[in-house]
DNA sequence: TTTAATTTTTAGATAAGTCTAAAAATAAGA
DNA sequence: TCTTATTTTTAGACTTATCTAAAAATTAAA
């Protein structure tokens, strides 16, 4: 069995490994994980002597299968999790992933199972971000963004690249939900700002805010 | 806030003090916890610091106000856990306890609160001990059992004094789950076991398994 | 390619929770 | 009451996860 810590940084590094081929670095899983790079030294040793990473010194860090499954499986609970909170007892989607944090590290196939089926296997989570299925297969959106549409062309809002508190909350107030569908009514060349409609209203957006919705045409 | 340890502690002194009206031992803190009675002082220290339990050398150990409603709320959190794994996710009562000891360490007003809401305020969780409410009161059952019947009389079945799984499992394959009916047919004088009906069928329970379950007349 | 900057690792310390073994206090028995 | 037995506490040590500060390795720049 794993501490609650060797879970988060399993779940750190797979995050990290997913923008990077090579090997991940001490520097970016301290980032990460908002602890110090000996700190990571330190870890990654232990998880290396349980064969759940692949490290050697100074070259960065890689998971191994068996670190994989591991990761996935708790990034599998933290995603139903969210949606039980969302759908079931009703909180907003950008309440729930401090909860979520620790609800994943709950390790019990049995109980993730059960509550997979109990939310009527879902896909995504309250943030469109993909559920892994029970054997470990993530199926991620496409990367195109509402930034990447041009003037004219229309777009469903299936996810976000950030989910900080307040983005989650200013996307909520214009309506810029799971599902609602946009069309580009202008961009602004100058900061790449856009004027869009969203349910029969219009709204004008910036392109910081534009670059992280992530859209499906 | 506090460990995942310290709220253990608070715990088992809270289950403790119902049986005892004065100060809870050291020794019987640390047969609770299965650990030692060394370390328990250890942490009687600190939780007293936090001004959690009173304490005097020697002297045993008490729960504050604060404290007891510490313990409360994990009491509360691990019952309405219980009652969501049997009622919505298909967990025998038998299979519960140990997923949440790990869930009522989840701290969120918020979360309890819309759980409690989502699953209808229930009284009792899956093996009748009931959910202290929000003010944290508790309304235990009348310590009556089975053992407690005379020859002819009927009693309901409203909960355990005993959670071990096996005795869960034996109660169960007999169909004395909650809310079953018993009628006592005859009691043997050597070892006070019993006859009894339920559900139209005759089963002999010994002395041991019927004073451990709490019965409503 | 040699020096400078950055990243990573080591060394040594700290805090939490635990343990064993021994000392101190309390309770029980003759 | 005095001695023995039991309970509780203290002392010192260990483990896990963390930190700071300094050393070592790697990368970048002149």
């Amino acid at each position: 069995m794993l501490t609650f810590t060797e879970e988060n940084y399993l779940k750190a590094i797979f995050k990290l490994s997913s923008k990077k081929i090579d090997g991940v670095s001490t520097n970016s899983i301290a980032e990460e994980l908002s602890t110090k790079a000996s700190s990571v030294t330190d870890m990654i040793k232990k998880l290396s002597d349980k064969k759940l990473v692949k490290y050697k010194k100074y070259q960065g860090v890689s998971l191994t299968k068996k670190g994989k499954q591991i990761a996935v499986s708790i990034v599998r609970n933290h995603r139903l999790w969210e949606v039980f909170l969302v759908e079931k007892l009703n909180f907003k989607w950008d309440e729930v992933h401090d909860l979520a944090e620790d609800l994943e590290h709950i390790n019990s196939e049995k109980l993730t199972d059960q509550l997979d089926a109990f939310l009527e296997f879902p896909k995504y989570d309250p943030h469109g971000d993909p559920i892994p299925d029970k054997d470990g297969n993530v199926y991620n959106h496409k990367d195109e963004t509402l930034a990447d549409l041009q003037k004219g062309e229309k777009g469903i809002v299936v996810g976000v690249k950030e989910h900080s508190k307040s983005y989650l909350k200013y996307l909520e107030s214009i309506n810029l939900v799971l599902g609602a569908e946009i069309k580009i009514n202008d961009i602004v060349e100058f900061d790449n700002s856009m004027s869009i409609s969203v349910n029969k209203k219009t709204v004008n957006i910036s392109h910081q805010a534009s670059k992280n919705l992530i859209i499906k045409k």
